[in-house]
DNA sequence: CCCAGTCTGGACTGTCAAGTCCATTAGATA
DNA sequence: TATCTAATGGACTTGACAGTCCAGACTGGG
């Protein structure tokens, strides 16, 4: 719970910019490493008010995980709703290498990154990335349902087990894209993947 | 570089001691949460010890890191070296379902919860673990390339893409199986991974 | 313009962790 | 047994962090 909703603009806008800055911080160095000094200063916002907004840490950073799993699906708006032929699926897939390649490969996925730090550590936590995760895995899901009804693809898939194992090769291939810091990773990943969707197409 | 390397068969069990408490430790809170007067209660060492063994945290982690890589291969031995045959695969593939849900899906992979908490946080942890993952993949590439020489997979294929599409299905759907507490979310990555694999057998 | 509620700054406290130091014990070797 | 080195215990220092507190500034509805 909020200590403090607040109820003016001001107040509103520094509470976006505490869980901005927190979200990036969190981001470049993982949320263990980063103090509520650190967020204090990349945020201009003191101490005080930190506390005024979130009434502890855990707080705060539960109010980073929705916003970075808000993020991550805002930034692929466009992509998302249009995995119902094969070509959105290219583009979403094309999009995804292209913005590791820009990322010089850093950083991994953020809402997985989020998982592998906080999983074993906080359940409220975890829940809300299971969450976010089956948000953007529907996309695909409901993407795929859509192209079977169409008859683009065989009706023995299965669009559910299909697109959880797309969302484990892009975990995975962000991993090792993460790891080698070799955005080819995620591209050969996504293409094993593109094969086996491909093989359950409808004939 | 160690402070001190063990002389006597006392202080070599000490070290191996601490590490282990503290590959225990970590695998149960991650890196960050741990300090060392945990380990030291848990390795059953003082302070000192930890710095007779070790320069800081940080020589520790890497320990750890290497000591959680050879752990990992080595529960797998006795797998690995038959990934050259359809049913060696299977066998491997269930042998990591079966470890999820024997641990009810905790932890995920210990190498990669390692690379989410230290791969932007410490380069020479990366590369460590990086080769870790190598020496994973390594198996079943070259398990693959067998396989291939003795014409069971299309000369086409290419076995170096195929088992890095493998690690990705695998390590995602580890953090897949951790985030939603569900082992079949490996079951269904490593389905979908092998459905991949037998589309590339030679005809 | 007033003032109640909102927002903000920054000093302060308690806790806990990393890393240092030194005295002592155990063990090997001659 | 004497002696040297490895190994160990634990107190101490230093610093950083989470969380508290209170005084002062701002703001918007009456």
């Amino acid at each position: 719970m909020s200590t403090t909703s607040p109820s003016t603009a001001k107040g509103r806008a520094t509470r976006e910019r505490i869980i901005r800055a927190t979200a990036e911080l969190v981001g470049e160095r993982g949320v263990a490493a980063v103090s509520l000094d650190d967020v204090g200063r990349r945020a201009q916002a003191s101490r005080s008010q930190l506390y005024h907004y979130f009434s502890d840490k855990d707080e705060l950073v539960h109010a980073v995980v929705d916003a970075t799993t808000e993020a991550v699906l805002a930034a692929q708006d466009g992509l998302l709703d249009h995995l119902d032929s094969w070509a959105g699926i290219d583009r979403w897939f094309d999009a995804l290498v292209r913005l590791q390649r820009d990322r010089q490969a850093r950083g991994g996925c953020p809402i997985g990154s989020l998982a592998g730090q906080l999983a074993e550590r906080d359940p409220q936590a975890r829940a809300a990335i299971a969450d976010g995760l089956g948000r953007w895995e529907a996309h695909l899901r409901e993407g795929l349902t859509r192209m079977q009804e169409r008859g683009k693809l065989a009706p023995t898939a299965d669009p559910a087990k299909l697109a959880t194992v797309t969302m484990a090769a892009l975990q995975g291939g962000l991993l090792l894209t993460q790891v080698r810091r070799d955005p080819e990773q995620l591209q050969i990943a996504l293409d094993g993947c593109r094969t086996l969707l491909h093989a359950a197409r409808a004939k």
